[in-house]
DNA sequence: TGCAAATATATCATTTTACGCAACATGGGG
DNA sequence: CCCCATGTTGCGTAAAATGATATATTTGCA
């Protein structure tokens, strides 16, 4: 089935005359001819009854006539709809990030992108930001916001939002502590708050690695904000990205310490696949950072 | 648009995947991608966003997904529908006969045919069976029962059903008048009720002209039924078949007139045109008388 | 970084299909 | 009985679809 035998036959079904039928579809009687004879093998059914005179519908006829002239009809609409939705973008764009990053970068550059894009939904995820670039390589997520690791894998583009310095925090009652004076073996001692992965636990590991110490881990847990929670409490200390203290409500809970390790800054920002980006979806996001 | 198009771009929007779908379709790859990128052209828009590793469906893409499934399944159903009413004949057939007609002749004719052809929807048209040749020959009715003419037409097939004399009918009350004896001048002063036209009418103007008379007319009327009437309310004599008066409800307020011109029978049947008995409906009616 | 594998697409020769022209068949009307 | 109208079929050509192969590009892995 084809449209086009389709609409020859509604026409021919109309006027019920093969010559000026073909000439209303501008084809050769004998393409008309044929193009209804083979519709009719197509559907097993015989459509018109014609002799040389006069040409006439069957009731099998009369059936596809109703039939194709709404098939067609709503082909035409449903072709129309699909060229107007076209004019914008159109689909769904995942984004994976922290409750602090959703705060604090996402609203601004989403309702932007909502504005420019009414068409495109937009799915969050919020979580650890920790397992976001396995998240995007596996494919689950458009987009994350994470840190920039070590070695950024080829299929990936990432672009900077923000550098923010990582800072050591404890809990109010703990101020007095010093751990840059404190030993190795010191060390060993403190309770640690860490996450369970990603580029803050792998410094960590490196830097006890360095000082080689074993650290006491009170608790591991997911997510930046857990772990200023956690701290909080007063159950040890932990390591967090600056920005999400300040975005914290508990920012007035903990305190900041001074001279601790120097560990290198939380290079945050977007991350997607560079293949995705061939996506006038993504690429429309990305191109609007 | 055809079907196959719409088949293929289906299986290849279920597995994404061109390879395994142009297994699936029992077709070469470089087919399969030039099909889609047709249905992509001749819609205006993209299906499929594409790379060498990895094929996902657009947002329109996903709205052809839905009307295509839709579209086929409906499809196949209505082809289904078609091929089981095929299976016994369907259609319609108009019948155009006197009032007499239809309850002396047609009803157990119509009834049988009714039980063999329940698919067939029969259209009744009563009136003077005079004009029902005309009306057949003119493709506004595909059967009549009328009176054999006297030269039948070649287009006309023709099949007997009875004959019936034509009687000569006056009211009760004029049964003392003897036409037979009458003169010629005498018969211009009886009153006559004459059908407007039709074999009957023919045969009296012939009986009429022969007697170098003219007929004193009281009234023309259309349907021998009518005539029975007229004659019945004393307006005149008339000239009808017998069969009927048999079938009149005023049978008995007439009576047949005795030593009456002598005018040739009338041979009533089924008449419709040569070229109809092609069409299976109306031939599986012949068939059946 | 380079190589191998995978995959969609471009190219081209071949096959299939569709088309138009002409001839044919058939039935109606003068 | 001839002529016209009309749907259908044969046949040669043109167009389109197809499949095999080659190509480009990317991914995964060493």
């Amino acid at each position: 089935m084809d449209t086009r035998s389709l609409h020859f036959f509604l026409q021919l079904s109309d006027n019920l005359h093969f010559g000026r039928t073909s000439e209303l579809c501008h084809i050769s009687p004998s393409a008309l001819s044929r193009s209804i004879k083979q519709l009719e093998e197509s559907l097993g059914v015989q459509l018109l009854e014609r002799d040389n005179r006069s040409v006439r519908l069957t009731h099998q006829g009369q059936l596809l006539q109703n039939y194709a002239r709404d098939l067609l009809q709503q082909w035409d609409s449903f072709r129309e709809s699909l060229l107007e939705g076209a004019h914008e973008l159109q689909g769904e764009i995942s984004i994976y990030c922290s409750v602090t990053a959703s705060y604090s970068f996402l609203h601004d550059i989403l309702s932007l992108f909502r504005r420019e894009h009414p068409g495109i939904e937009i799915v969050l995820h919020t979580g650890d930001p920790a397992p976001g670039i396995a998240r995007v390589l596996a494919g689950k997520e458009d987009i994350t916001i994470a840190a920039r690791p070590e070695k950024l894998p080829q299929s990936l583009a990432f672009r900077r939002i923000t550098v923010s310095p990582l800072v050591f925090i404890s809990s109010l009652s703990d101020i007095s502590q010093q751990p840059c004076s404190a030993t190795s073996k010191e060390w060993a001692e403190i309770p640690m708050i860490m996450s369970e992965e990603g580029p803050i636990r792998d410094h960590l590991n490196q830097w006890f690695s360095d000082i080689d110490t074993t650290p006491n881990i009170y608790a591991q847990v997911a997510g930046h904000e857990a772990i200023v929670s956690m701290v909080s409490l007063g159950f040890g200390i932990g390591v967090v990205p600056k920005i999400v203290l300040d975005n914290s409500p508990l920012k007035d809970k903990v305190s900041i310490m001074s001279n601790t390790p120097k560990l290198p800054s939380y290079d945050v920002g977007f991350c997607t696949l560079n293949k995705r980006l061939k996506s006038p979806i993504i690429k429309a996001f990305w191109s609007q950072l």
